[in-house]
RNA sequence: GGAGAGAUGGCCGAGUGGUCGAAGGCGCACGCCUGGAAAGUGUGUAACCGCCAAAAGUGGUUCAUGGGUUCGAAUCCCAUUCUCUCCGCCA
């Protein structure tokens, strides 16, 4: 969430910002001004009524007490006229912040200068690659041949049990799963971050504080008996451990890693792009989660960059990193990079990871604050990252790793599988 | 799901109609003490929204949430939510 203030004073250039996302917030932001105009107008007129109703109800005390019953009663009766009036001010104060806040929430973060104008991921801009792309020749398999060809994912049971999107991993293929889940929190770990095992259901304030709500509202299951939501990613929990939060300086970093099953409606999506695990109703993902001093964010982006580097190293696989234009980054993020790995018989590139900075995007809206020294507040900047979805990592590993004999599986995976090839 | 109890500041906890934004304690900050620390000791320590160029100052709001009674509510009434205990069910 923009702060009104900086909406106030800044409104030309927050408009300008906005127009690298591709968002003309003109009116909308016209509209909020005026809005917080009439809010504070009438919370003046409010404000002065209530002082004038607290003095004369500590005068009318005073004269009771001391008897002088007659007065109390005159200086009463002028207390049911401020009532009224400023019942009034207040039930206009109110609507005009409501409906403020309605139109505040809609708009996005500001994406940071550095952020390439663009529409559409064409126009992403490509930082860094890395990584032999195998040459597979023409009868390299598909992922989804591959999985039925060693019978380690099942899409057809998934689909009777469930539906689509809802595979089902069995024998090697779930031992795999486990292998990446375990390796990406060992890793993790050891890169300090503290591990969480958060709830897969949040409420609506976590899906707003996180800003899926109302953003992305249908993209999210929702259980209506119990007003909850199915969490998309372990980012929504585990951020929101800190809503309504104060840190002090001393607290700062804070790391978490969360393994989480995600569970996304993706309505709208179709066609080949969805095939197999390239898009799924339900994925695994490891998450890490960081909150740090403003001046710490972009620093830290880097740091979890490098630490997302050295996991796809650690894999094996070619990858490469882009930073995401205007028109492809998210409705909450400041600035973005996507890794993406190179799957050799699909021959295309697969996003596996997302690192975003919000800066104080989320934590204005959770109330995430720090307490310096001085006993002064600031918000604190938000940092998370995929670290990894594995989906898209399980179905670069089967198809880059095929061979003749089988699917090699990576050296850095086997003390987890307990196996070196699929067969 | 049934019965009962409760929700107060960063935390614990007192407070049953006015001088209560709220005792006391813990924590935290600064100082004294100390070679340094601990202990001891002194002082200070809520957030939010306005007014003011800003600081100082000042008005307002906030004792789970929303409504009500009253000149005046943390305190009384109603509703809601949540927590705890017991019972039921259960991995």
């Amino acid at each position: 969430m923009l702060l009104l203030q900086d909406i106030r004073e800044q409104r030309a250039e927050i408009i300008t910002r906005l127009k690298i996302k591709q968002v003309d917030a003109t009116e909308l932001i016209d509209k909020i001004i005026h809005l917080d105009d009439v809010r504070r107008e009438s919370q003046q007129q409010m404000d002065a009524l209530n002082a004038r109703s607290n003095a004369l109800a500590k005068e009318i005390g005073v004269l009771f007490k001391s008897g002088k019953a007659t007065e109390a009663n005159q200086l009463r009766e002028q207390t049911s006229d401020l009532k009224t009036q400023s019942k009034e001010a207040e039930a206009t104060m109110d609507q005009a912040r409501r409906e403020m806040e309605e139109l505040l929430v809609l708009l996005p973060n500001l994406p940071h200068p550095s952020v390439p104008m663009g529409t559409s991921a064409e126009d992403n801009e490509i930082v860094f690659e890395e990584g032999k792309i195998p040459d597979l020749g023409s009868a390299a398999l598909a992922h989804w041949d591959l999985v039925q060809q060693y019978r380690i994912i099942d899409f057809a049971l998934g689909n009777k049990i469930t539906g689509a999107g809802f595979p089902v991993y069995q024998g090697k293929g779930a031992r795999l799963q486990r292998a990446l889940i375990n390796f990406f929190i060992d890793q993790a770990a050891d890169a300090g971050y503290t591990e969480i095992q958060p709830p897969y259901l949040i409420n609506a304030e976590s899906g707003f504080g996180t800003g899926q709500l109302p953003d992305k509202d249908g993209q999210m299951y929702y259980i209506p008996e119990d007003d909850l939501y199915l969490i998309p990613t372990a980012e929504v929990p585990v951020t929101n451990l800190y809503r309504d939060v104060i840190l002090k300086p001393r607290d700062l970093p804070v790391k978490h890693v969360a393994y989480s099953a995600c569970f996304r409606r993706e309505a709208g999506s179709y066609g080949k792009d969805v095939r197999g695990l390239n898009r799924l109703h339900q994925f695994d993902k490891v998450e890490i989660v960081q909150i740090t001093e403003p001046e710490q964010s972009y620093p830290t982006l880097e740091e979890m960059r490098e630490y997302v580097t050295g996991l796809l190293r650690k894999l094996e696989l070619p990858f490469r990193i882009v930073k995401l234009c205007g028109g492809d980054i998210s409705f909450t993020s400041a600035m973005t990079y996507d890794f993406e790995v190179f799957s050799a018989a699909q021959k295309r590139w697969l996003e596996v990871s997302s690192v975003s900075n919000f800066e104080s995007f989320q934590a204005n809206r959770m109330k995430l604050r720090i307490k310096d020294e001085t006993g002064k507040m600031h918000p604190a900047h938000t940092l998370n990252g995929s670290a990894l979805a594995l989906p898209r990592i399980v179905a670069a590993i089967l198809e880059n790793n095929q061979t003749s004999e089988g699917i090699k599986i990576p050296d850095a995976l086997i003390p987890y599988t307990g196996f070196d090839l699929i067969s």
